[in-house]
DNA sequence: TTCGATGATTTCTC
DNA sequence: GAGAAATCATCGAA
């Protein structure tokens, strides 16, 4: 019963013949997907479902026929058995329901033999992580300056989330796959990456340093503690851009001051100014700026260490940025 | 064909 | 429910 409801209801068994479209509807609602090639990629799927209704219709009638066959052919056989000995209508009866259990079962493992292929090109073409996409390049170029620009908290909120996925063309969820990936696979190899840090360092502190609201701006969403309604590298005011530079030294920073945007601007220079080899005598370039309320190291230093960046404090970090994310050098906790 | 990169899923923790 | 970590499955360059 359950094997003919799910044929049923896959489009393979039931009135409509070699259709299986309703099965395809659903395959698609499934899938959910907005791709182009989606509907390519439906359509081969309808018709090898097509196919597996096609090829479970004519056994099934091949099935029926023989019974029929055989039904009649062992009636006969009784019947001339009938001239020498006598034969009672209910055993007749019994042989005939005795072939027709027989052929059921028969019947049953078709259906079954049919619903494993069904479950397999389902899982074959419905399968997203078979459908995978690399995403274009102008996409990935949006998370990757979001990703950096935002080093030192790359948890977009909600908001950003969306509005990044409106950028690249992607689903929410895609983007937070995105960041999940990119937050694990950065922090396990840091050192990997730094070549791509510097590059959306280097030119995020180039829009930055330039003052105007143009480049990366237009690509980054604000950070769920944005203030105003500027972008992650706006500055309002110059002066930001002066505060930004002379806490490098160390000197003047207060982290509970610092705005998320000057932040950016922060990891940005902060990954320059290592990449040009320090600033200063007597600092190591993972101590370039390293203020108590950020309690901050560098990646380099973080190279072959098992050590976790993104610290998580609270539960929700995006909500309260500049007080409770660090990249803290505190051992692995998983 | 191989192999690294990468998007998606699963499982677990908080 | 969000995120971390592990894993799967595919893509794409060499």
């Amino acid at each position: 019963m359950r094997l003919d409801n799910m044929l049923l209801a896959e489009g393979v068994a039931g009135p409509e013949k070699g259709g299986g479209s309703a099965a395809a509807a659903a395959a698609a609602a499934v899938a959910g997907g907005v791709n182009a090639d989606s509907s390519t990629e439906h359509s081969d799927y309808r018709a090898k479902l097509a196919q597996i209704r096609q090829i479970y219709h004519t056994e099934l009638e091949k099935y029926e026929q023989a019974c029929n066959e055989f039904t009649t052919h062992v009636m006969n056989l009784l019947r001339e058995q009938s001239r020498t000995r006598p034969i009672s209508p209910k055993e007749i009866e019994r042989m005939v329901s005795i072939i027709h259990r027989k052929f059921s079962s028969i019947q049953m493992q078709l259906k079954q033999s049919t619903c494993e292929a069904v479950m397999i090109l389902r899982s074959r073409f419905l399968d997203a992580r078979r459908k995978r996409r690399n995403f274009s390049k102008q996409a990935t170029e949006v998370l990757n300056e979001y990703f950096y620009s935002h080093l030192s908290n790359p948890y977009p909120s909600e908001e950003a989330k969306e509005e990044l996925a409106k950028k690249c063309g992607i689903t929410v969820s895609q983007v937070s796959n995105w960041f999940g990936n990119k937050r694990i696979r950065y922090k396990k190899n840091i050192g990997k990456f730094q070549e791509e840090a510097n590059l959306y360092a280097a030119r995020t502190a180039v829009s930055a340093t330039s003052g105007v609201h143009h480049g990366s701006q237009a690509n980054s969403p604000n950070t769920p503690t944005s203030t105003g309604s500027s972008g992650s590298f706006s500055m309002p005011n110059p002066n930001d851009m002066f505060l930004g530079i002379s806490n490098m030294n160390g000197d003047s920073y207060t982290g509970s001051s610092v705005t998320p945007n000057i932040q950016s601007q922060v990891d940005s220079l902060r990954h320059v100014m290592n990449q040009a080899g320090g600033y200063g005598d007597g600092m190591a370039a993972n101590q370039l700026y390293s203020p108590p309320a950020m309690s901050v190291t560098w990646c380099g230093s973080h190279v072959g260490k098992k050590e976790t960046l993104w610290t998580s404090v609270s539960p929700k970090p995006h909500q309260e940025k500049t007080e409770t994310w660090h990249m803290a050098s505190t051992p692995q906790g998983k």
